[in-house]
DNA sequence: GGAGACGAGATTGTATACATAATTGTGCTT
DNA sequence: AAGCACAATTATGTATACAATCTCGTCTCC
């Protein structure tokens, strides 16, 4: 629709921005992503927007029902767990590795992450404050410089975009922006120590704000918007 | 070429096919995957046997050079450190959550696999012995009853064998069928603790056995072959 | 009037055709 | 004879055409 830039779209520019509308929340949960549909958007082939729906799939952001089309995910609470339970493996040490190896440099990216998420939520722009608050973690990874791990990470801090449009309750604030000062600290100290714990107990914040009892959980939204 | 069985070829087991096939070594490290080849061996469009390749290009098994077509993955060193590291962060804790729900049911499996890998062994079947010992690892994590963990290490483990293949020093015995039996004798006593010892010694063992040196490394083959 | 079956429309699944880029072989020039 | 340029071939990148399947509306029958 619009798009204006309008880059050579290719199967990975256009997997990047679905990514992207997705982890905004600009595509919730649900929504169903027709190849001609979007092909006639981005002004190419229905080859080019499979190969970009497969590759989303492969990062379990969009799911494939056969002969039904590609859905943005809907997480069940037990992947949510389990999305959590992964990341709790996976960030803690890495965050640890990450404050050992901090540089000037990748500190002023993360400076800039946490200022460019201050100014998204200040103008009221929660879906790109909440992408920006994912990139964080990213580039955690990033500065522990293994590449495979933060691929991992990437795909779950993608799916916990996901799990936080569908589990989220609204009674805790963002307080994120608070635990992420206290990682920058701890990474200017290169306390690998603190960062380990501060992540560690940063990532068990975010699942205690979430609602995880599996009471009306899987048909989506359906039992949830009847219930009355 | 064979495949006498011949199932309905799908993209799912096109590419199960052809991991497999990696996974064993009939199919090396750099070995190219040409799409009308495959095409014409498992009677499918090319449209197909792309889907196949990217699913396995996503999961790092082959690697996609613009206008080149796919090659069986040829994992760098450094790769090779961040898989391994990466196994380690995930294994050990799943080994102990493994540990504490196993089951009669699991640990038959568990007790299959070990057999069929002797018995592939003492065939000498090694490609074989190398992916069941690997289905080992990725049942361990099934157990633990966390799919996308499971997922992560399915992906280390197949991209292990690519390591293996690539920088196997020979010197080392196939030792690893006994740390799997160790293993075993921990999940029956439902030592989580243990478990999750063996397993971090396991990997270490596994890493230590290779040559990570990066002095020839990437060209792949070319010039380690002309060595004289 | 409601339940079930049938068929039209729409969407995905697969194959094929065309476009484009890379490789290789050939021949000319020096 | 060596080196470069160009053309033919081969393989991948992309679009389109055809086939199969599902959805949904309508008609019929009870």
């Amino acid at each position: 629709m619009n798009h204006m830039q309008m880059p050579p779209w290719t199967v990975e520019t256009v997997a990047t921005d679905l990514e992207r509308a997705i982890h905004e929340h600009r595509l919730p949960p649900g929504t169903k992503l027709g190849e001609d549909e979007l092909g006639e958007v981005y002004g190419i082939s229905r080859t080019l927007v499979r190969a970009a729906l497969q590759s989303l799939g492969h990062r379990r952001l969009v799911e494939h029902r056969r002969n039904r089309g590609a859905f943005v995910a809907q997480p069940t609470v037990r992947e949510a767990r389990e999305v959590f339970e992964a990341r709790a493996l996976l960030e803690p040490r890495t965050a640890r590795s990450a404050a050992e190896r901090s540089t000037p440099e990748s500190m002023a990216i993360l400076r800039a992450h946490i200022r460019d998420e201050h100014a998204a939520l200040a103008a009221g722009e929660h879906g790109k404050a909440l992408h920006l608050s994912g990139q964080f973690h990213i580039e955690i990874a990033r500065m522990a410089d293994q590449a495979t791990i933060e691929a991992f990470i990437s795909e779950l801090v993608a799916r916990s975009s996901l799990i936080i449009a569908l589990y989220w309750q609204r009674r805790a604030a963002m307080c994120e922006s608070h635990a992420h000062n206290a990682l920058i600290t701890a990474f200017e100290n290169k306390d690998g120590t603190l960062a380990e714990d501060l992540m560690k107990q940063h990532l068990l914040d975010l699942v205690t704000s979430l609602d995880l009892r599996n009471i009306t959980s899987m048909p989506g939204s359906l039992r949830e918007a009847l219930a009355r």
